[in-house]
DNA sequence: TCTGGGGTCCTAGGACCC
DNA sequence: TCTGGGGTCCTAGGACCC
């Protein structure tokens, strides 16, 4: 059996922790140019607000029904999830992290109520975290998942499913009938897997429903659309697919892009931004403990502004031999930058990648337990890598961007915010200086 | 005027080989 | 008119997730 916890609207709840003032009012968290909304509380979304929509279509929600917009706190985020992780946890023998807000634990073996487990720890992390959550339990993920999504519609929305199945929801525990009148109300767009695209193309085919779908034929899926669907099937059928994972492997590849809120024309400042998103890939690379073998950085105008030329190039180089030099990385970013660079555009987008990713050389970081004394160790290499260490260990004890290649912008690939919204909230969980204050 | 930032997996098609 | 067959590897693009 297996469980999927989920906060409820992740971002908004952590603010909520620590501002309760926001609580009952409809409030949105606003991604880093406060371009568009990452995170809805219910209210907001009772007004419409949808995922992932420009704040500029909003906007006149916060005088005609007491709109709240934040500025993304995701220093706070990271660390209330870590918390709401390490005891979502102890409740089972196998835990997979499957996103920021989102866990699936593997109860296989244990004995006992396991509704009334999922309440417990619903229950310790709201009283310890400040956190709501929904739990799901089923026989495979996909099932899970949508256990998951059945307990959080039915505290939300009256009416769809019973009541009784709101917080947690045990699919095992449900009378035949029962499940079968929750999969034959859920639309196929509710699936975990099956996006817009799919989701459009099964209405066209007549299946509406979970139901309908679960009793297609899986081989004829896999014909006319893939071998994902297929699987998904399967899975809504209880047969499991998908194993549950509690050693994710090192990232194939890491990436830093930003919008810039206008558009940018000058080589000087993308030259900045790229030089800043190396250091913040290479950092990241570093603390995975993987080298790079290439680097791949992209431009981009708005495919908004119709009336521009469109321009969206992307320009990989590799590196020889593979490194995590903030340096080296930074320097190969920028030529591939000035490679591409057309100054007659308007650019509104960059990013670096970086690919073909490869384990630390043993020996590279740490003394090889196995090498003679006498080995013989390339000195340069050994001082770069040190240099990156004491680099990483600065800008752990005084924040990010502490230190940077002098190539790197401070913050200048940051649009200023386009208006009215929330200040960021204080990082009160992971910074001294903006712990809470408590009045005696 | 103003439209995110990360990731994953799968597939089709081209290059290349014998 | 008609243009092998089978295999591998790589890459770009699509679809999806949160």
């Amino acid at each position: 059996m297996l469980a999927l916890v989920d906060v409820n609207n992740m971002y908004v709840s952590c603010e909520r922790v620590f501002r309760p003032a926001l609580l009952g009012r409809p409030v949105v968290v606003l991604s880093h140019n406060d371009g568009i909304c990452i995170a809805r509380s219910n209210e907001a979304k009772d007004l419409g607000v949808q995922m992932a929509q420009p704040w500029f279509q909003v906007r006149h929600l916060q005088r005609r029904a007491g709109l709240l917009a934040l500025s993304a706190n995701f220093e706070l985020y990271g660390d209330m999830s870590n918390r709401m992780m390490t005891l979502a946890a102890a409740h089972a023998p196998r835990q997979e992290i499957y996103s920021i807000d989102e866990c699936f634990l593997d109860f296989a073996g244990v004995r006992g109520d396991l509704s009334e487990q999922g309440r417990r720890l619903r229950a310790q992390v709201l009283q310890w975290t400040g956190l709501p959550t929904s739990v799901g339990f089923a026989a495979t993920k996909t099932l899970a998942k949508l256990a998951n999504h059945v307990a959080k519609t039915a505290e939300r929305k009256p009416g769809i499913y019973a009541r009784g199945l709101a917080q947690v929801c045990n699919f095992a525990e449900l009378p035949a009938a029962a499940l079968e009148a929750v999969l034959r109300a859920t639309d196929v767009g509710a699936v975990w897997g099956i996006g817009r695209r799919t989701g459009a193309r099964l209405h066209q085919g007549g299946v509406h429903s979970v139901f309908e779908l679960m009793h297609a034929d899986p081989v004829l899926l896999r014909r006319q659309f893939n071998v994902v669907l297929e699987r998904t099937v399967r899975e809504l059928r209880g047969e499991p697919c998908f194993g549950v994972d509690d050693a994710p492997a090192a990232n194939q590849q890491i990436m830093c892009s930003r919008s810039f809120g206008e558009p940018v024309m000058d080589l000087a400042r993308l030259t900045e931004s790229v030089n800043a998103f190396a250091s913040r890939v290479a950092q990241k690379l570093r603390s995975q403990r993987s080298v790079a073998g290439a680097v791949q950085v992209f431009l981009s105008t708005s495919p908004f502004r119709r009336q521009d030329r469109q321009h969206s190039p992307s320009v990989t180089l590799a590196l020889r031999p593979p490194t995590a030099d903030t340096r080296l990385l930074a320097a190969a970013a920028t030529r591939a930058l000035h490679g591409m660079f057309r100054p007659e555009h308007r650019y509104v987008k960059a990013g670096v990648v970086l690919v073909d990713l490869q384990p630390q050389a043993p020996g590279a970081n740490e003394p090889d337990l196995f090498a003679d004394d006498d080995t013989p160790q390339p000195v340069p290499r050994r001082d770069r890598t040190r240099l990156m260490i004491a680099v990483d260990a600065l800008n752990q004890r005084f924040g990010r961007g502490a230190i940077d290649v002098a190539s790197a912008a401070r913050r200048s690939h940051r649009a200023p915010s386009v208006g009215a919204p929330g200040l960021r909230s204080p990082r009160c969980t992971t910074r001294l200086d903006e712990v809470i204050r408590v009045r005696a």
